[in-house]
DNA sequence: TGTACATCAGTGAACGCGCGTTCACTGATGTAC
DNA sequence: TGTACATCAGTGAACGCGCGTTCACTGATGTAC
């Protein structure tokens, strides 16, 4: 609690910042309470307006932190469409169905983000611009004017596919829907 | 405040479940507070629990409702093919990405629902199913089995679609989403 | 037909609680002498 | 080198407020006599 470089505050900020992704995520916006975020990141509230102007602040702020880390897991990507099948593959896997805390924050946030201020969604559109650039660059890498336009496709209903398996019932639909998603993901980033 | 029949409490509790059927996709179920949902159905909170065993219970209503009408909006549609694309078109048309309240529950709330109780969640299931049915027999009504995986797979993308249009901070982009997720809808549902 | 009563949908204040935010304080460390 | 002080990240209690829920009460109407 005291006179550290201005390194140790700013990892303190990132350790909040992480934390609140995964809580954001698992509870959504207004179902996570600042004293809650604090307490995932190991200190108590009174502490938070010393990191972030307003919990609208660090809302903002984790948006862009989790797009950042998705892109860098994209990034990590085999070269072409080896990289976006392998990307489909994990996106709707069971295990991203099962652990929405750790996994996309388009599926786990996207209808709580249209009630958001502009800056937050401002940093979420360009976080997914970001993204669509690098795996379009991997479906088409000679005709990036047209994998646009197809990656956008397929990443939408990759979202919709995860979020519908989320709430489904059925275990077996769910499972079903990841499957079938998987061959439709492939078709709208590879067909004709 | 009187002794009606009891076709005036059913109204009054219908005008409730619809106001709320509004108000839950235009703030979210967390952002929804019960003093608010009975408002919007021109009463106090007080009268809330002479309908409704708690907030949850409403909403599970609530989710029924929507979807029982958003089917009775499909179940009006043109036979076959043209009833299909009729409907895609509607459902990623600027009008219906900037009025929420009016709109599709799915698109409003599905990652909401997640973390919704088990009743809530089976309700969405079963009426989700009744509309990929009805949807499905459109598609292709010679072959149901072929047509409901197809079916899903444009349901998902269009409401992964809906939603990003609805957060995306550039309007241009936000055209061109639709735009775009009409065609592909439609390369789901009919193409191959 | 006229009056007294029972009904019950709806009111509005209150319950304890957690929200986002503020603030006086703590106390371990780096710096000054 | 040893001591006094300034710093400031973090604490924890408190603010007013809205949450979901409860409850004593109201008052217009249908029914009984």
């Amino acid at each position: 609690m005291a006179r550290y470089g201005k390194e140790h505050k700013a990892a303190t900020r990132q350790r909040i910042v992480e934390a609140a992704g995964r809580r954001l995520k698992l509870d959504g916006i207004d179902g996570s309470g600042v004293a809650t975020l604090m307490n995932d990141a190991g200190l108590t509230n009174g502490a938070f307006y010393a990191h972030f102007a307003s919990k609208a602040d660090l809302v903002a702020t984790a948006i862009t932190d989790q797009l950042e880390a998705q892109l860098a897991q994209l990034s990590a990507l085999e070269p072409g469409r080896a990289g976006v099948e392998q990307f489909v593959r994990a996106y709707l896997s069971p295990e991203h169905r099962d652990d929405p805390g750790a996994g996309c924050p388009s599926a786990a946030l996207l209808d709580e983000l249209r009630r958001c201020d502009q800056r937050t969604r401002a940093a979420y559109s360009s976080g997914l611009a970001a993204m669509i650039d690098v795996i379009a660059a991997h479906v088409c890498p000679d005709d990036l004017a047209s994998a646009h336009p197809r990656t956008f496709a397929a990443i939408a209903s990759m979202i919709g596919t995860l979020q519908l398996s989320r709430v489904v019932t059925d275990p077996e639909l769910a499972d079903t829907l990841l499957a079938e998603g998987v061959d439709n993901a492939l078709t709208l980033f590879f067909a004709d």
